[in-house]
This record gives structure tokens, C-alpha cells and sequence, in this order.
DNA sequence: TCAGATAAGTCAACATGGCTGACATAACCG
DNA sequence: CGGTTATGTCAGCCATGTTGACTTATCTGA
């Protein structure tokens, strides 16, 4: 394909060798190839150990990581709507509509019909869906924390712009809003958890 | 369950009047739990778009994001093990099988039997496996390198360790240990690709 | 007021990528 | 030679994503 065939016994940056980019404007870059690389594999095990905890503790309850994504937004932003959820999880309404389902039979998640406009469900924890996310992430908020702590004084705002400008462009201001509605929506009327 | 059964218009925090612990001690915290929540949601999103780009590029080619993440550690530290992939994975032998073997078959990663230990089966990207290899890291490193420039001079060292001690502590060495593994370990004897 | 848009739910079928269990082969090591 | 290790494989199951088609209830604007 390309006019490479020497053999594979090179020197650093093998992978390099195959662009077509003069060695001069790479020596401009200002992070090279091979760190960025090895920025992308920590964010992979970071996010593999991130779920680990909470994985091994939904399945005592025969859920899945959907269902704690399912129940974290709805935990900490309860009053949102289906659509809002599905915005958040890029996934299909088919798709959240199996796990929400298991949740709402089970008894950890309860609808509620919008005042302003009644086609919407609202979504709310029960007593017992904020039990179980407040578990699920028990482990988490230690982790972060600790990692958080780890990376010394100044890495909260370094980290959190880091994370936030890795987030689509375009999605940002939704992610914005979402994290602005604190986990204080009125609930839905106070009868939960009786059906 | 608890004696918990007020209305759910509680003030601000409403997740944490449902724990034990004093509100004295809460305010001691170096990082409130609001703020801890906050950085799980953002890594989530962060995650969540990080692997958009690459997942289309993968559909065309008829592979899934597990591909993907064999590819990538097979042309980032050419010459690993089946064993090492597994490690790197979390996942089960069956599991790795199915996928490694459509790179093999489709001809984007080589086995080579080891040297000094012929049961090993060392693995190495072709000259088509790096092509794909980078073409689905590119649109990831463009993204990590502005999220790094983005959280501003000094973030970059600051994300380093968050995303560090965010692995599990006891898995750090095994991780060092891949990452130092640069991508240049020798070739297949350089007959890649006749297969 | 009615037509179209929107929010939500449902059924069916399928693909991906995890899992367990059982078993086979080859090679290493003491 | 016997036990261990590295790898591969078959078979089946489960979780969770997908597409496509369709229904119901409700809102909104011409």
C-alpha cells in the first residue's frame, strides 16, 4: 500500500513512520503522537476501574451498568423527562425503555405526568432508588476523591476543565444545563413508592 | 426502611439527608459529595464522546469498539501476549478470541510464536492493521490534545496523575509496565501480511 | 377546531460483546 | 514423566445496543 517494507525492528515511534508528515512539523507539535497516545490508554483504564465497583454490586441486585446510569440521573436530577435521559445516554428509547422499566417495577424509580404538559414523565427516585445510587457511587466519590487529592492542589479545576472540553462541542451547553439542575426537583407529590 | 418519610420538597443536597452521618462532619469534607458527583458525570460524558468518532469509523469496517481496543494495544506495544491482552482487558479468553480472531482472519493483526517460550503467541499489527489503528486514534488524539489545551499550562501533568490514581492501585505497576512498552518491539520477521 | 408535531410506550427481530463451563493441544519445568 | 501454563475452541446464555413499525395521548398553531 504505502512504500514501507522495511523490517519491523525500528526506532521509537514506529507508528510515526508510516504518516506522511515531515519529521520537521512534528517536532512542532506541542504533545506528540506517543503522549497523546498514552493519554487515551489512562482514560481507558480509568474508566475500566471506574466501573469496576459498582458493577460487582449491581449484579447482587440482577442489574446491569445501564440501570445505574438509568437511576444515577435520575437520582441526581429526578423530575427530568424520558427524552432527557435519552439525550444524556445517546441511546435509543428502546433501549432505556427495557432498563427504566426494571427499575420502575422494582421499585426504584416512579413517574409522574408533567403539570405544564402531561404527555411528559417525569422521572424520581423512590427511598430505595436513592439507596441503591447513593451505594453505587459510594465507591466512585471515594475514587474520585482520592484521585482528585492525588493530583495535588489546582488539578480540580485543571481536571474538570479537561473533562469538560473532551465533551462534544456541540453537547456542552445540554451537559451544562443538566449538571445546573441539582438533585432538589420537587418530587412527585410525596406518594412514592405506595403503588 | 429508614425513618425517612417527610415529602421529597426537601432543600438542597437531598441525597444526603438520607445518610447517617452528622452534618458536622460533612462540612469537614475537602470535597463536598455534590462536587465528587459532578466529576463522575463529567467523566461519563467525556468517555461517552471519546469514543464516538472512532465506533463510526469502526462500522464501515464491520468491527465493534472491542476491536477497536485490541487494535490498539496490539500496534501501540507490538509483540504482547495473549495473556497481557487479557490482563489489559479485564475480559475472558472467549471473549478476546472472538474479536482477535476477525483481526487475525481479516488479516489487521499477525501471531508470531514466541522465542524463548514457543507457547506464547505474540502479537503484531500489520501494515493494515496500523493504517486502521491510526486512522481510529486520530480523531481521539485531536480531541485529547484540545481538552489538554483547553484546561490550560499546567493540566497536563495534573490530568496525568488523576487519571493515574484513578486506576486501581493494585493494577498501577502492571499498567506502568505497558505504557513504558513503546511501540517498537520487534517485528514478525517481516513476512507480515503473506499469510 | 382540526392537522400535524411531539412525548412516550410497545412489539419484534437482530448484532455485539460480555459471561460460564468443558475440553483439547502444545510446550515448559522440575 | 507429570503437573502447570498458554492458547484455542465449542456451545450456550445474558445484557444491552440497534432498526423498523406502530399506537396512544397530548400539545400547538393555522
Amino acid at each position: 500500500m504505502t512504500d514501507l517494507n522495511e523490517p519491523l525492528t525500528q526506532g521509537p515511534k514506529a507508528a510515526e513512520s508510516t504518516r506522511r508528515v515531515d519529521d520537521g512539523a512534528r517536532r512542532k507539535e506541542a504533545l506528540p503522537e506517543a503522549k497523546l497516545l498514552e493519554f487515551a490508554e489512562l482514560l481507558f483504564f480509568a474508566y475500566r476501574d471506574f466501573t469496576r465497583d459498582p458493577d460487582a454490586i449491581l449484579k447482587d441486585f440482577g442489574f446491569g451498568r445501564a440501570h445505574h446510569r438509568v437511576l444515577h440521573f435520575v437520582n441526581c436530577h429526578s423530575g427530568l423527562r424520558v427524552v432527557d435521559l435519552l439525550d444524556i445516554l445517546t441511546i435509543t428509547k428502546q433501549s432505556l425503555s427495557r432498563v427504566l422499566k426494571q427499575l420502575i417495577d422494582k421499585g426504584y424509580i416512579v413517574q409522574q405526568a408533567g403539570s405544564s404538559d402531561r404527555r411528559e414523565r417525569l422521572l424520581f427516585p423512590t427511598e430505595r432508588g436513592r439507596m441503591l445510587a447513593e451505594r453505587l457511587a459510594a465507591p466512585q466519590l471515594v475514587r474520585l476523591a482520592g484521585a482528585l487529592k492525588a493530583a495535588g492542589p489546582g488539578a480540580e479545576t485543571a481536571v474538570r476543565h479537561f473533562l469538560e472540553a473532551m465533551i462534544n462541542a456541540e453537547d456542552r451547553p445540554q451537559v451544562s444545563s443538566i449538571m445546573a439542575s441539582s438533585p432538589r426537583a420537587p418530587g412527585p407529590g410525596g406518594k412514592e413508592g405506595e403503588g
